[in-house]
DNA sequence: TCATCTCAATGTGTCAACACTTTATTGTCT
DNA sequence: AGACAATAAAGTGTTGACACATTGAGATGA
């Protein structure tokens, strides 16, 4: 058990955060797959805790929205369907604007240069064809950004919807002239950005995850009409 | 035990949700205060059931945010910040206009019907300087917006947002002239709603808790500069 | 054959007891 | 007296066991 001092808050990694990321993994890599019931007990057995712990477990997960908590049925791995993903990226398109106001006005230079090193190595990434790469560093990007308004709920609640969104986009296969798109919007917000422009900021950002909805309506259309 | 069929899911009270409930209104009317400790085997003994279910009951608060829990520590009464309540209207303002964005184009006939009787209602209310009749009314027509939306996640997110907010606005004590004001940014976002006209509508809302915030740091800031 | 009922089997809901951590108290030394 | 260490008290973390609900399989009757 370790414990981090980070500002004056303590984080303290616990039991129960262990077996959360288990289970956290287990449905990312695919153990456990949308829709599939979890049983308490097997859970706990393979894991090697009491049952409560495991269960303890699955309650949290539900607030993170990874699980569907039915009472007397117990837990499932939630199915995101495709309407209730677009009603997700309408939520973290609210969040995008805001972020996007907030931050115009709070940049510091630190963040300015961190910003600017991520654009780089986006760009390098590009130009190579490194989708994988490019993916990481998109969501660097975007935790950057989000971290920059300095509101903790709000970074809170973008992770949570994200990780939300992920059950849905298993993997985001985008191709590379969406990427070069994405990268370009990526341009202009972090130019209106630097320049304080508060309302710019906001409308871009904002606008930045609409056109990522369409992005992903688009792909989702094409490859696969119906899962 | 109840059950109740709601479309096509069902809804059922738990004894958990009782639990809960019971806690939450312990917070509302003052009982627990914020800042305050939670001791679990002394709210198991209060409320008559085991040391366990008090226990859960209490990490499900949690994630409303109406407690905050510290690991080997246990609960305490989350208690808001004037700058966290500030970051919550932030977050409040970003869901309202996507909110205002989706329902301008989401509107049905009964709902429209439902708008304008709350509207008459809220006039009558103002005209008779009931400030406690206007505050409810003001949260059903706040809710029946959200409501429009038909987003289930945009919905539940609205709730936790101002169930925190609730903790530090105690009892939202405004001024007539500032529930005036209120309402008349009211009845153009409802005629902007009515007319389908879908920036309009998003912008009016949004600002409308923005112009909310200031009206709560006014009164702050007036009646104690700090609590 | 099919619908329905009965009754196991499986799995969740709840509890009380024990293990470990934190907090308060007491006693000791300077 | 004040600071510090040892120790007792209180409270949380975790577990296994039992109570209850749900699910599924087999028997019964039309």
């Amino acid at each position: 058990m370790s414990k981090v001092t980070l500002r004056d808050a303590e984080v303290i990694a616990t039991r129960l955060d262990d077996i959360k990321e288990k289970v956290r993994s287990m449905i990312a890599d695919g153990t456990l797959h949308p829709g599939e019931r979890v049983n308490e007990q097997a859970l706990a057995a393979q894991l090697g805790v009491g049952r409560n712990s495991a269960r303890e477990a699955l309650r949290s997960l539900e607030r993170s929205g990874l699980v569907r908590i039915v009472p007397n049925r117990g837990a499932e791995v939630r199915k995101v369907s495709l309407e209730a993903a677009l009603d997700l990226y309408d939520l973290r398109a609210s969040i995008a604007r805001t972020a996007g106001r907030l931050s115009a006005s709070r940049l510091e230079n630190e963040e300015e240069t961190q910003l600017l090193a991520l654009m780089d190595q986006m760009e390098v990434a590009l130009k190579a064809r490194d989708g994988g790469t490019y993916h990481k560093l998109n969501k660097t990007f975007h935790d950057l950004l989000m971290a920059i308004t300095k509101n903790p709920r709000l970074i809170d609640l973008n992770n949570t919807i994200e990780a939300e969104l992920s059950l849905y986009l298993r993997k985001g296969v985008y191709t590379m002239a969406q990427m070069q798109q994405s990268h370009t919007e990526h341009s202009r917000l972090v130019e209106a950005l630097r320049n304080g422009q508060v309302t710019e900021t906001a409308d871009l950002f904002e606008s930045h995850i609409l056109t990522g909805k369409q992005r992903m309506l688009d792909t989702v259309t094409r490859s696969a009409p119906e899962a």
